[in-house]
Formats: C-alpha cells, sequence, structure tokens
DNA sequence: CTCGTATTATTACCAGGTATTAATTAAGAT
DNA sequence: ATCTTAATTAATACCTGGTAATAATACGAG
C-alpha cells in the first residue's frame, strides 16, 4: 500500500507548501521543477491541499495589501501603522515572524527594530521625500518570535527641514529599544 | 482635427487613469464598460498612457506588500560577505534592487544600509549569539537603484564581551554611511 | 467629396491555468 | 511471476485576460 519512490506524495505535499510559503510567486512548472515531479501531479497536489492557482495566490496577496494600509505611500513602512498625527506623533506595531529571528535562539535580528523605528519616524514627516539622515539607537532588550513590538514616535524639534524625532520600542511593559532619528525633507525637484 | 463625440479622447484617457488609481484590479473589459467604448480602444489607450495589464498590476501590488513584510532576507547577512577576518574586519557588497527603494526616488531604504553595516558587524565576532547592543549612525548620500553598496567594518576595541565596531559604507568612492556600533557576545547557556 | 484621425473589429498567438479522461508506472500482496 | 491498486503522467478541450498586427469603418474639418 505505502508507497516508496524517492519522496512519499505527503513529503512532497508538505515541500510544496513549504515552497509556496517562501514564495506564493511560483508557477506549476517552476514547482514541477523543484520538486521533480510532472506538472499534472502538482495540479493534483494543489487540488488536494486547496492551494488556488498563482493568478489567484497574487491577486489574494495584492489584495491584503490593498485593503490594509494605503493611506501613506506604503510598502515603505516596516510593521504596521495604527495610529498617526503627521508632523507629530505615530504608532506602529510589529510582529515578529519567524524569517526575521536568528535562527539559534529565536531573539529578533536588530535591524527589524531600527527599521520599524526609522520608517515610523520617516512616516510622520508629510513632505514629498523624506530621507533619514542621522540616528542614534539603543537596543535594550532581546525580542523573541511571536512577541509583538509597539513603537512609538514623536517629533520633538524641527530645524528647517531637519526634524528631530524621538522613538520608544515595547513589548509589553518592558522597553526593548529607543532611538533619536534626524531626518530631512526634501521636495523631488532639489535633488 | 478635435471631434467632438460625447467626450475627447484625452477626457477618456483621464477617466481611465483615475479609474485605475482608485482600483488597479479593473480589466480591460470592465473599463470598456465603465468608459462606453470597445476594448480595442482600452488597450490603445494602456498603450499610449504605459499602464501595463491587469495580471502585471495586480503583481506589482503583491510584490510591494511581499517586499514589505519580508524586505530584510533570510539568511543572517544582509549583502554578500566577499572579505572576512574574524574578530578583525570585514567587507561585504550590496546590491540594490527595485525593492529596496523608494518607489518614487529609488533612492534605497535606510534601513538597508543599516542592515548591511550591523548584519556585518555582528559577523565579525565569532560568539554562539551576537546582540547589537547600541548604534550611531549618519546617512551621508542617498543610493540609487542598481549601485552596488560596499561595506568595510574593524573592530576598534573591546571590554570584556562588548565589541565597538566601525563601518563605513561607499558607493565607488563616495562614502554613503557611516556607523559605529557596541555588540555584545553571549554563549546560549546564559541567556 | 476627400483626407486624416479615432475607433472598432478580426485574427493569430500567448501564459497559466481548469477539468476530464485515458494510459502508464511502481511496488506490495498473493 | 502476475495481479492489484494507488500514484503519476499524458492528452485534450476549454477559459481569462491579455499582446500584436491588420483591416474596416465612422466622423468631422477643410
Amino acid at each position: 500500500m505505502a508507497l516508496k519512490r524517492n519522496q512519499t506524495k505527503h513529503e512532497r505535499q508538505q515541500k510544496l507548501v513549504a515552497y509556496l510559503d517562501g514564495n506564493p510567486f511560483l508557477t506549476d512548472e517552476e514547482l514541477a521543477e523543484l520538486l521533480g515531479v510532472s506538472v499534472p501531479t502538482i495540479r493534483l497536489d494543489r487540488l488536494e491541499l486547496g492551494i488556488p492557482e498563482l493568478r489567484v495566490r497574487t491577486k489574494e496577496v495584492a489584495e491584503q495589501f490593498y485593503g490594509k494600509i494605503r493611506s501613506l505611500g506604503t510598502g515603505e513602512l516596516i510593521g504596521d501603522l495604527v495610529d498617526i498625527e503627521i508632523g507629530n506623533r505615530g504608532v506602529s506595531v510589529l510582529e515578529v515572524r519567524p524569517d526575521m529571528v536568528f535562527g539559534k535562539t529565536k531573539i529578533l535580528r536588530g535591524h527589524y527594530l531600527f527599521a520599524q523605528a526609522n520608517s515610523l519616524a520617516v512616516a510622520l514627516i508629510n513632505a514629498e521625500v523624506v530621507l533619514t539622515g542621522r540616528a542614534e539607537v539603543r537596543f535594550l532588550k532581546p525580542v523573541l518570535l511571536r512577541e509583538k513590538v509597539i513603537a512609538y514616535a514623536r517629533v520633538t524639534n524641527r530645524k528647517g527641514n531637519s526634524y528631530f524625532i524621538e522613538t520608544t520600542s515595547r513589548v509589553g511593559n518592558t522597553d526593548v529599544f529607543m532611538g533619536k532619528f534626524t531626518v530631512i525633507a526634501k521636495e523631488l525637484n532639489d535633488l
């Protein structure tokens, strides 16, 4: 009953899910190549697993995005914006997913905390182009897989088109990260 | 010369752009219906306006989103390590891809420079776990799409299990980023 | 009426599928 | 060695939402 080929059907289907998890934009042909089986087999597997075709998957991803936070020129923000008062203060939430942590320790890699705070700081400034000039940051405590990081940012000063922004990131009641950013607002023509 | 139908070509094309701006998931057939012209006309309009077909538009939106979530890759290092002397110095190269830049300006988003330098700094330290403690960084000059950023890092000091690392990132002969990082080496059991 | 632009229609082709039916293969049981 | 059955592959017709190219038609100005 249980056939032993190179891989069992079940193994292959698990790999298929893993591949699509890593990259939902793979065609059946590419998947067939990756898994060493024919295209019809991939189709049957998708059917059994209830996985829709490439174009549907793509659209689902796109619609998620489009429905979510098209407010600012998004795609530019790390984390989800939950509250913002342009030119003043803002809050964003980042949920730590497996691909963001170090393999061994499950600790969030530092640059995600930086990216969340930095992009929130940039989002606060209402200009065509906002660039980070400098930053001073402190990593206070490791953040772990599945934790939720809430970043708070507020503009504390302004000189011409330079803004000074302070951020604090928390997990629960614990501070995990603090940053001071200087960002510069520019218009598209003065580049 | 100027034909006066229900609407001019120009009016219609403006409406077309407006419709797609509001909802990028409209097919040519739906647009034709909305604007009261034939499908071929819509195609010609898109051609003139340089607007890609539905599936391409959908994919672009989806990739923006996907790029945002997974932007900071899965490897532990951002950029490619080209030279390293553990405990002392290292060099990594990062090529700026479309998903790393701001849509409008094609300028590399700051946290990539941070991530490259930070992960290089971490790579220099030979310990089971290395965490960033603090950082002070300066963004000197915008980096553009397709440019190659070379990050140089060296350990300048050490106190117990704290290391002080300075980095400089260059595009060609131009400095684009500088950073000072303090990283802390830990063993797995003392977490 | 005629010229030129705009529009519409038609046709052949493509990717990436769905859905179905049939043929082939692999491997364990007898 | 053959029988059996699931798994796999092949083959075919059809679908959407297009590209690209060409031809036919409408329409208004001169």
